[in-house]
DNA sequence: CATATGTCCTGAGAGC
DNA sequence: TGCTCTCAGGACATAT
């Protein structure tokens, strides 16, 4: 999430610049949007991080800038992909990148700007747990193991483990074939590794293709390129489709928490 | 305490 | 054709 943006690392903030549109109600920004501008005016931007989902944006008095894309927001270096959706643009001086721009098409991100204290509030670890690619299989299985939750579900806390989304997790147990409808307490060891193996295994693909971008069109990458990974889903938005595991089985979606999942019920089958 | 549900937002697509 | 309706889901607030 954070590549294609190292660039504006030791740079400095001229100017925060919210292109105004009637028609989108405003994304959640916080604080307002005056105050923002006026306390990153002048900043240097001297480190940029991701924590599970979000970007962070390290500036030299050691407030942040944090960035919560959730369904529909992009960072982006680049032209976005239409002007109507931008909704904060970074001038920035003095590195290899000029403009950082925030855009989001249904206004479902936020923008927080936050002192160190604040900080710790919002994202420390009362809030976000391990990062997925860094959890042991120790930590999962004391995290989730005694927790009554379907699987899938469980996946998606970001405060007992922070980085996976809905489509990841549906991936990630067809990869460990464990049946996405079973309580955490009831997985066995050999599941809890396999679980490990594939949310490290799953992730890392993904970013190698860059993501996936929807039938809706809306995912990019820092450079307002499409991913490619929705090319090499496993069951993810293949519903009725013949599984590529077991060649027999059809892929079926259910909803679990209202959300969609994927699985093939005999490659996943139960237990 | 653990788990479940309601809420926000826009645009695509279905149905008539 | 053009309208109305439903749905998508990440994180948080509120309810059970």
């Amino acid at each position: 999430m954070c590549r294609g943006i190292d660039g504006v690392i030791d740079t400095r903030i001229a100017k925060a610049e919210w292109p105004r549109n009637r028609r989108l109600k405003p994304s959640t920004v916080v604080p307002i949007r005056a105050a923002f501008s006026r306390r990153v005016k002048g900043r240097k931007i001297t480190a940029i991080q991701r924590m599970g989902k979000r970007i962070v944006l390290i500036l030299d008095d050691d407030w942040r800038i944090v960035f919560e894309p959730r369904m529909t927001g992009l960072a982006l270096v680049a032209n976005p992909p239409t002007d109507e959706h931008l909704r904060l643009s970074l001038h920035l001086r003095g590195g290899k990148v000029s403009l950082l721009m925030f855009w989001d098409r249904r206004g479902l991100s936020t923008l927080r700007l936050l002192s160190p204290e604040e900080f710790v509030k919002v994202l420390g670890p009362a809030r976000l747990g391990p990062d997925a690619l860094r959890i042991s299989v120790r930590q999962l299985r004391e995290t989730f193991g005694k927790s009554r939750r379907a699987i899938k579900v469980a996946l998606l806390d970001q405060r007992c483990v922070a980085g996976i989304g809905n489509l990841y997790a549906s991936e990630i147990l067809f990869e460990a074939k464990v049946d996405p409808r079973r309580r955490c307490d009831l997985l066995t060891a050999r599941q809890w590794s396999r679980i490990h193996t594939a949310i490290s295994s799953v992730l890392v693909e993904a970013v190698s293709y860059e993501g996936s971008t929807l039938s809706d069109g809306t995912y990019r990458n820092a450079l307002n390129q499409t991913g490619d990974y929705q090319n090499h889903h496993r069951v993810y938005d293949l519903a009725g489709q013949i599984c590529c595991g077991c060649e027999g089985d059809e892929i079926r979606r259910i909803v679990q928490a209202q959300r969609s999942t994927f699985f093939c019920p005999t490659c996943q089958r139960m237990p």
